[in-house]
DNA sequence: CGGTATCCGCTGCGATACTG
DNA sequence: CAGTATCGCAGCGGATACCG
């Protein structure tokens, strides 16, 4: 059994490049994406907030970010022709609904940071062990 | 109250640059990552097999996703030195932790692909009839 | 304030060729 | 079969400057 094939013959397969989910797929596995969802999870957020929020990212990369996600009806840009102007940035319906799982991703990789520090360490280690013999105790 | 405080006190904080479980989060979201753990989480699967399921993944890609997520200990490599070679690749406990929320993802993707692609021919439709006031129908 | 436009260095990635 | 090594290009993302 194909587990491609669920309940209601389900046709889309993000394992083929030429299937549209991948392209979904592409769009949701991004860091960006991701920590925009969380941020946005509850109330709507100022892009300015956001962009202090998401630590390390560049104006261009927030904005491409942003862009990608309403066009994708993930988000909702409200822009108040104020002065100064406000834009708004909220969670459409669609955008509510893989919060659990975007958060989820969020939540995992903070839990088990030191787990997988630690296997970083002790893979770099072995590699070092296997270049380095023996560290020659004399000379 | 602040998300990233939830109960124990966990101190990782994803939004952080400079934050280890950043580089955590950099390493999930990723397309590969994500297709690599649901292809994975039934029986280990050799690489050859792998890199026909993933399809359009480059033989190199394939390997350096591989080689991360064996890094993070996410994944476990075992290799049989018969000839022809044979290597297997399955889910370490770590690894299977993740496995409901990256096949959620790709779920989620397969699931909404429609929403989505009609979101973006709406969306790219009113930027064209805003580049072109009257599509003009007298000639 | 919240963009857009431009330049530009870096690396990500695919293609290809070769190895144990 | 399952890699490693090398090359070469495209695109991402940061920095800067300017606009509504």
């Amino acid at each position: 059994m194909d587990t491609t094939l669920e309940l209601g013959g389900l046709s889309a397969d993000a394992y083929l490049k030429s299937c549209a989910s991948r392209t979904v797929l592409n769009a949701l596995a991004d860091k960006w994406t991701c920590l925009l969802v969380d941020a946005l999870r509850h109330e709507p957020v100022r892009f300015g907030a956001l962009r202090r929020r998401l630590d390390g990212i560049s104006q261009k990369s927030l904005t491409q970010t942003l862009r990608t996600m309403e066009r994708d009806g993930i988000v909702i840009r409200t822009h108040y022709p104020t002065i100064p102007p406000r834009v708004e940035y909220e969670l459409s319906a669609l955008g509510h609904s893989v919060v659990t799982l975007m958060s989820g991703i969020k939540g995992w990789a903070e839990e088990h940071v030191d787990e997988i520090v630690t296997a970083r360490k002790r893979y770099d280690a072995c590699l070092d062990e296997e270049a380095q013999p023996v560290p020659s105790p004399l000379r």
